[in-house]
DNA sequence: GACATAATCTCTACACTGAAGAAACGTCAA
DNA sequence: TTGACGTTTCTTCAGTGTAGAGATTATGTC
């Protein structure tokens, strides 16, 4: 009992510590570079016992996917509603600058696995404490998932935050007979606040969601 | 003046034929499948050719993301910053049904190009109108695009239809008593209207955004 | 203990990928 | 005709995911 379980097989691969590199690996080197190959080298084994483990690449990524959601911690049931939601929405605000390059994977799969049941189970039970009928619920829980993560998505892929020089003079370039409103806003470009319009578009979502709620 | 401007080059390839044929590739074989060698084949050229108009495999994907984000058609200039809003967010939903498997690339690069400055435009314009100041403008614009492509993918992507066999036989092998809510709604998942959850979403975004324009 | 069986891991091989670099081709101006 | 240039092709290379067969180790049975 004060053992740890004896690991099967040969060489007793853990799956939770292949994936814990690949996720090291998905970080260093960005997706493109991200290989089966690479990441045998880096955990010290043969390219295909990971494959073994996962079926496929396609297999290993969704696993990444759903440890990573796994992150995401229990809200204090005692909250209200919206604060349970706030606190969820910014956890994965948090994941995806903890895991740039990782991150867009939970948009490939969009259902991970076991990790985003439990994660679904908390915003289904904020929005049924908050009144919502189970129709309504089941479209906003999800509909609340794909639009928050698209944010925070976008926030590591480079939308939400100051816009690059390259972007910069990609815009000056523009006729600005045609794009009155894009020029006069580029010095606002420029400089965006991070995490500023993330926390805009929560508090609008949350206070949608009350109106619909008063009606 | 009636002739086609002559193409230059031996063969005349237009960057604009090839990124049409890379579309309808793209959606036939699905973004792992999809190769410049397949695609110069389709169309009859060396697929270097491709390369050399496009610098890299990412740079024509990026060119097909720039090229269905200009379908998206100017708005009434006359009807309110509401109805103008809406009427670009299903007009997305429209592209991310007409091109499912092309759509992902826009949360891939999220600026691509000069169609979606001029989108951008209309939106700016839109909220200009409806009486945001310039910080909240960027801010919600960038914020309120991020939320919509991730609502958009999540429903090709399957999150938002009903849910599949495989994944309803997930859920329902779930301990009960950790998923209390999600066991209840099972059936509420298989039978999610299209569409409807997105519907709901663009609305409570613009309730919100009405919310903030009130105080 | 010995043996069979199943799970785990490695090795080899194959078809395929994106791209760099050199060569060939067509067009046009001088 | 000649040269220059933009375009297209050809060759080649390092690297990819994974199928299939084989080696290795753990586990259960007698």
């Amino acid at each position: 009992m004060s053992k740890k379980a004896v690991r099967s097989g040969p060489k007793g691969l853990e799956p939770n510590e292949i994936v814990r590199a690949a996720l090291e690996l998905m970080e260093q080197e960005g997706p493109d570079a991200f290989s089966v190959r690479k990441l045998g080298a880096k955990f010290g084994c043969d390219p295909m016992a990971v494959l073994y483990h996962f079926k496929s690449k396609t297999g290993l990524e969704r696993a990444m996917a759903d440890t990573i959601n796994a992150e995401i911690t229990p809200v204090d049931p005692t909250a209200s509603w919206r604060a349970r939601l706030a606190d969820i929405a910014f956890q994965y605000r948090g994941l995806a600058r903890k895991y740039p390059l990782t991150f867009p994977l939970l948009l490939r799969f969009w259902i991970t696995g076991p990790a985003d049941y439990r994660n679904a189970e908390m915003v289904c039970q904020a929005l049924a404490d908050a009144g919502l009928k189970d129709r309504d619920m089941v479209d906003i829980c999800f509909g609340w998932y794909a639009s928050l993560l698209g944010l925070a998505a976008a926030e590591v892929g480079g939308l939400l935050k100051p816009a690059t020089p390259d972007i910069i003079a990609e815009i000056d370039r523009l006729p600005s007979a045609d794009f009155p409103v894009m020029t006069t806003l580029l010095p606002t470009f420029a400089d965006q606040q991070a995490g500023r319009a993330y926390e805009m578009m929560v508090e609008i979502v949350l206070d949608g969601i009350e109106r619909m709620l008063a009606t």
